[in-house]
DNA sequence: ATTGACCTTATAGTGAAGAAGAAGGTTTGT
DNA sequence: ACAAACCTTCTTCTTCACTATAAGGTCAAT
């Protein structure tokens, strides 16, 4: 019971069967069981992983850095548990990063929301680049993890 | 005095010249004044204004995306005060739902690092999406904004 | 004055992430 | 039983965001 064809899980996803069949190519999704027919089988544990994937690209991951944070796994013989430790806390750098430099933009937004209009800053000056002045800048950002 | 060549803004912004020309080309950044013999001479803004595009670029904002948030400015005739309100709070609610998702996804990855080595948890449930468990999910999220 | 490291434009090529289309098989409703 | 709405594989196309190459001009040092 409650097996879903691939339309169906496209659907509760927000992405087509052409993205679910490119993903199972590049081994993002474990290719499913099949029907009797060959139709694509897929499970909750599949809505889970799918929703995983839209939700980290909107974050700036890629595919290839999403199948990492996939496979954070311990995998008996393959990786021990320190590796997966090690992997997951590197990740985590880089997700405090994002937090630190969203975190900015969002109160520049405020800045011009709050201000711009109404506030005493002279309108024309008010720009995100104005607001972010301080904080922006290409300091302590490690590019590669 | 003070003026940047196009090798040396990039460098500081660990870019490329390609690339620089690219968001020219794009009008992400303003054609700069050039020297007499047609090199392009940058300021100090443009450093900022590059670096603004490099790091929304890692939170996931397309090239687009980021145009429309460099031009969050009131442009005499063009743009009344209150209509760029309006847009910057559209991009806070964006910006937002990227701070939900991402404080998230870090609290699994924490809950990986703490627990799955040495703590109670057996290892071999030790994945994101166990983690995620109870906050996954395609809910609540205007893709379109 | 010439070498090397810069810069110029223009054009072509690449990789990631899909999207579209062809040709055909399956399932469901009427 | 037959049409509509699914599904299958395979191949090609598109968009985005660069990246590389070609052919040449500039600048600072030796």
């Amino acid at each position: 019971m409650g097996y879903l064809r691939i339309g169906e899980l496209a659907h509760r996803t927000g992405t087509s069967t052409e993205t679910l069949r490119f993903y199972e190519s590049k081994d993002l999704i474990v290719a499913p069981r099949r029907s009797d027919a060959g139709y694509r089988l897929y499970t909750q544990a599949d809505v889970a992983r799918v929703d995983f994937i839209v939700k980290s690209k909107r974050l700036g991951f890629s595919l290839k850095e999403i199948e990492e944070l996939l496979s954070l796994r311990i995998e008996r013989e393959s990786k021990t548990c320190g590796e997966v430790k090690k992997l997951a806390q590197a990740k985590l750098v880089t997700i405090e990063n994002k937090l630190v430099e969203l975190t900015q933009m969002k109160s520049a937004l405020q800045k011009i929301t709050d201000a711009c209009c109404g506030g005493e800053t002279s309108a024309l000056e008010c720009t995100i680049l104005n607001s972010l002045d301080g904080v922006s800048g290409s300091e302590n950002y490690d590019s590669k993890l």
